[in-house]
DNA sequence: CGGCATACCTGCAAGC
DNA sequence: TGCTTGCAGGTATGCC
């Protein structure tokens, strides 16, 4: 579930409950999620500091004093929560409302108080990583990762050299984390229909004509920005598994204007929305709006 | 290269 | 009521 919008509510939503905090007990659940647990994770967390919470893409980056980082990825339903405890023998502490899919928790101190993180995920295609924040770009799951959407380096001229020799369609592009990191199926969507694109438009026809090229690209870059800008201020999108670290839900998915509307009037033009599949996953569009034959 | 299927895993809703 | 089927926000891999 969680794209961009979403991974960074969570990231604000933990900076200020975790940051400064002392981790005082670390515990696993099970050996593994999608990936297995770091062999060594309680041992290199356990007593440190968490500095700051921060994010690459979709990716939570929790970074200890000591330059560790915790790599947290929510795949497709992962959530963290956060629970207040007044039980002080943090080893003794029992879950108060345990989950079988709670695969992680953090206990630690924060100013005399005892919070507890818990990450949470029944799909598991999640995962936890460590790496240091000295070589975190170049860490195997960060390195190929394109540019951050709200970023200045996502411009008409990056995408123009990036997409002028590729085939593929302009959905496939979108959703390739090597180009841009942070978008989702849900974003692409919405992204596409605003920007009045085709998702099978080639990227190469797209950028075909150098001064057309200009103006379609910024309309897409500002189609992407604005999207992912409005989600954030709604508090990302709550389909079914994503919620905020209190439990409670975002209301973005109200706003979508294409995304799982299949049958409804479009917003623009009142045409039915459309779904179809490309590659195995739903794209939903406006038949109308985005005309394939339209720039 | 690109497009596609598959794999990973659980839960939910719809259809029979 | 139960069963089966399809679908779900992500990523990696392998095949043609």
């Amino acid at each position: 579930m969680p794209e961009l919008p979403e991974v960074e509510t969570v990231r604000r939503q933990l900076a200020p409950v975790l940051e400064g905090a002392r981790l005082s007990f670390v515990k696993t659940n099970r050996a593994n999620l999608r990936y297995p647990f770091p062999l060594n994770l309680r041992h290199r967390l356990q007593g440190r500091h968490i500095s700051r919470i921060s994010r690459r893409a979709k990716y939570l980056l929790i970074v200890l004093d000591d330059d560790t980082v915790m790599i947290s990825h929510l795949g497709m339903s992962g959530s963290w929560r956060i629970e207040e405890t007044e039980e002080v023998a943090a080893e003794s502490l029992h879950l108060t409302k345990s989950s079988r899919h709670d695969h992680l928790t953090l206990d630690m101190v924060r100013e005399g108080r005892v919070i507890r993180a818990i990450y949470n995920d029944p799909r598991r295609f999640g995962f936890i990583l460590l790496s240091n924040m000295t070589e975190i770009d170049n860490h195997p799951m960060l390195k190929n990762l394109g540019v951050e959407p709200l970023g200045n380096a996502l411009c008409a001229p990056y995408l123009f050299q990036r997409l002028r020799h590729k085939k593929t369609s302009l959905k496939a592009a979108l959703l390739d984390q090597r180009l841009i990191a942070g978008l989702g199926n849900i974003y692409v969507c919405e992204a596409l229909w605003r920007a009045r694109f085709s998702p099978w438009l080639a990227t190469n026809q797209l950028v075909c004509d150098t001064t057309s090229a200009q103006k379609a690209l910024l309309r897409l870059v500002s189609a992407i920005r604005a999207v992912l800008m409005e989600a954030l201020e709604a508090g990302g999108s709550t389909l079914r598994d994503y919620a905020h670290i209190d439990g409670s839900s975002g209301y973005f998915q109200h706003a979508f204007d294409v995304y799982g509307r299949e049958g409804l009037p479009c917003r623009m033009c009142t045409t039915p929305i459309l779904r179809t599949l490309q590659a195995g996953r739903s794209t939903f569009y406006c038949p109308t709006c985005q005309s394939p034959d339209k720039i």
